[in-house]
DNA sequence: AGCGATAGGGTACGCCGTACGGAGAAGGAA
DNA sequence: TTCCTTCTCCGTACGGCGTACCCTATCGCT
């Protein structure tokens, strides 16, 4: 995303129109070694192994193929991205329609955790707004549908859903620091928490920090689970719209 | 951050030290041309200009100076974003603590917001955890302090906290791609949602998007002050930290 | 059979971060 | 004062990036 002329004619709508109709393969020239398909998924491959190793070079040797060729099936770097992250919602599952709303948001939300666990590379996106791909746009139709269930007015709606998913995200980004950190550098959680202690000793003063001193030493910080943290914050979320749903009597 | 041996000693203790404990100039040579300060406001100045244009030779440029004398000041351009970083958290005012928690935590989402919009490149920082620069902590400190005064307990004030902050970074993330896009490319707001009708009225389907459509044609998108989108979000998430702190009678 | 459209991809351009090493400036020791 | 040590500035260069341009080989269609 060079964020320039997003949505505006022309890029956008080419954009829009691989996202929803990706061209069928020409009929008179050579035939083509790969489908669309195969480069998103060589692109999601070489994402997986490192976001900043993703390049049009590398996803061509994935694929066994010069860089250049990439563009006869995408109009460049950042267009790949979309459709890699379109495709990276087709898998998301819907909630089950019987539930009660709260469980079902609930189970979009795990539903979006897993995918950013699943995913870390969506985090670094450094996408600003999701692409309108058809992927993207039935999990956000789905999750209206459920905030919708509670009855409040349209904008409340909107801006419930768009918390819930927000939260989310703003948590994965959180705790996919913690473990790809931890994956990549071999450093634990406990390393890092020591090198912070170490950090602690060394620059920490008690009349400049004295909150967090105390939080720390009445544990605050010792989070063991970090999937506890992000729930915490989903309840929360949850309870508010609740609330707004059916003030109290 | 190339992710890489974040704060497992040695980068990670040289950055803490240039963030806390810049070295004074050295004796023994030639002198300096710039400091530290003038190589860390010119990246700011840059990044303002837009965010990718970020790079080691135009803030050398920007400053009458070769590239490669910007080592001479900082390690490289990741210790480079981060100083960035910190130095903008540096602005933050902090509330009248006198005032009640709950208009404290307010100033200080207002603030964290202010700094969002005045510093968009914050946003696309690529950077998941936050530096622990001396601005950076002293901002987080007293936002501790204010959450602490509910009286919660030491882990429910750290995640309270983690929350109102990661709200506001996701709205920010949110309201910015609007003005930025907008500004870059001359297209208002209103151009961006006529695109967007414009997508609609191609690939819309009223069996696949019901919900969607429902909420469209109720106005339910029609936010016209964006700021009413966050503050939505934030006395949700204060009014869910009050409850904590004092459950329902 | 031949033409026109198309895929593959080599080469090259202008960016990037930064390793390396040389030139010259300045403090400290003689 | 002289010289040595240390440090700054920065030119050059390397390997990477996205991708514009263009040539060639391949195929469908007439």
């Amino acid at each position: 995303m060079t964020e320039q002329e997003q949505w505006g004619t022309p890029e956008g709508q080419a954009m829009i129109e691989l996202l929803w109709d990706p061209p069928a393969p020409a009929r008179r020239g050579p035939r083509q070694k790969l489908s669309l398909d195969e480069v998103v998924e060589a692109g999601m491959a070489v994402a997986a192994r490192s976001v900043d190793e993703l390049s049009m070079r590398k996803v061509a040797q994935h694929l066994g193929v010069g860089a250049m060729s990439l563009y006869t099936y995408v109009p460049g770097r950042d267009e790949l991205f979309e459709l890699m992250i379109d495709r990276a919602w087709a898998d998301r599952a819907l909630p089950d329609r019987d539930l009660p709303w709260r469980a079902q948001a609930g189970f979009h939300a795990h539903e979006a955790w897993r995918m950013y666990r699943e995913h870390p590379w969506l985090i670094s996106s450094n996408l600003w707004r999701m692409p309108l791909g058809p992927h993207v746009l039935d999990v956000q139709e789905d999750l209206y549908r459920v905030v919708a269930l509670t009855g409040l007015d349209p904008a409340t709606v909107v801006r419930s859903a768009g918390l819930i998913e927000s939260h989310v995200f703003g948590a994965a980004r959180a705790q996919i620091t913690d473990t790809s950190v931890a994956s990549r550098t071999g450093a634990s959680r406990d390393d890092y928490y020591s090198a912070r202690a170490g950090f602690w000793g060394s620059y920490y003063s008690e009349e400049r920090f004295p909150t967090m001193l105390r939080l720390w030493n009445a544990g605050g910080f010792d989070d063991d689970d970090p999937a506890d943290d992000w729930e915490f914050g989903l309840g929360l979320i949850l309870d508010g719209i609740e609330r707004l749903a059916a003030p109290p009597a």
